[in-house]
DNA sequence: CCCTGCATATATTGAATTGATATATCTCGC
DNA sequence: GCGAGATATATCAATTCAATATATGCAGGG
């Protein structure tokens, strides 16, 4: 599942540009399954364009560089569908949050606090803005299954970070030898 | 976090060859957030090797190539130390069963099923995995929080995607003109 | 008893992707 | 009036991935 076929499902919701699709992947419904940045999409779209799969029209703007607005064509969507048959690659997951706290014991306690705090207020700041999204109710099912799985798959990290925080910081910061009672 | 910080992390947990840290990114204690292939492991150990954060020694085996194996040195935990205090990057999660899912609505309603029920599988077998890796009791404070981050994650998902399944599948075989009652 | 597939083990290569940067202008707040 | 941030396209070095090459042992099916 290359970033051209990310291409093609953006702009199956409706033209757009190489910018616009950048920002489908950091704040619209793609954003917490899939990001892609600018020195793939344009490459892109241009092979895109070349094998006609997509039209651009450019709309000049007045005072700003010329915006390329790209849209789907016959051929596009045709090899969106075929693309979406294909046996999906396995998910990959890249956290650093998790890598750094896994080794919470070389960290100082106070430090550790404030790494999970940052987390949760990420958390409870992305489930406004996907809650929010989830108004307009001309979502196609599978946009709306999507979304409310990562609502819940999100909702459950923030509860277990609020939930397990404080006890972390504690063992982290006791001297680990009072397991004798 | 390159893989170099990566690597070191996986060497204090104690010395390892090459082939070791891949099949700790694929199955141990860092499978559900992080993840290295070859190409990126093996020069990152030879870096290591020449900055001096990682020791080597040649443990010749009696039919099969050489084992290289690593340990951290000194200066290598000094590093990763430090680099664990350096704010982490945002997570990136790379979903092509998601972005699959959210354009249901193309798919034959059978195809959908299937998906899911692989993908619940999937869950449930990595659920019972990170489980049974949790019984033994001296595992640090740090990994122990984020498998149980892993665990509570994956079981709302699997949860989701069984609760929620059969209703999608249905809205999407559905004329969807069902809406006037 | 052979043969296929899988696990061990290191290493390289081409392709894909990222993150940073360059360029240029507008808008908003202070 | 000035800096910060948004809009907008584009490129490039460095990183990372996926596939492949090499070589051997072991287990199981036919």
């Amino acid at each position: 599942m290359d970033v051209k076929i990310l291409c093609l499902g953006v702009l199956s919701r409706g033209e757009a540009s190489g910018y616009e699709i950048k920002k489908a992947f950091e704040e619209g419904p793609f954003s917490h399954f899939h990001q892609a940045s600018f020195g793939s999409i344009y490459p892109a779209l241009n092979a895109l364009s070349a094998e006609g799969l997509v039209a651009c029209r450019a709309q000049a703007q007045e005072k700003r560089p010329d915006k390329k607005i790209y849209s789907l064509t016959a051929e596009g969507r045709d090899c969106l569908t075929k693309a979406l048959l294909a046996e999906p690659d396995h998910d990959r997951v890249r956290s650093d949050f998790l890598f750094i706290l896994s080794f919470a014991q070389f960290l100082p306690p106070a430090r550790v606090a404030t790494l999970i705090d940052q987390r949760i207020a990420w958390y409870r700041q992305s489930l406004e803005r996907m809650e929010s999204c989830a108004a307009s109710d001309c979502t196609p099912a599978g946009a709306a299954f999507v979304r409310g799985m990562g609502i819940a798959v999100y909702r459950t990290a923030a509860e277990y970070l609020e939930a397990n925080r404080d006890k972390l910081v504690t063992e982290i910061a006791e001297p680990a030898a009072l397991v004798a009672e």
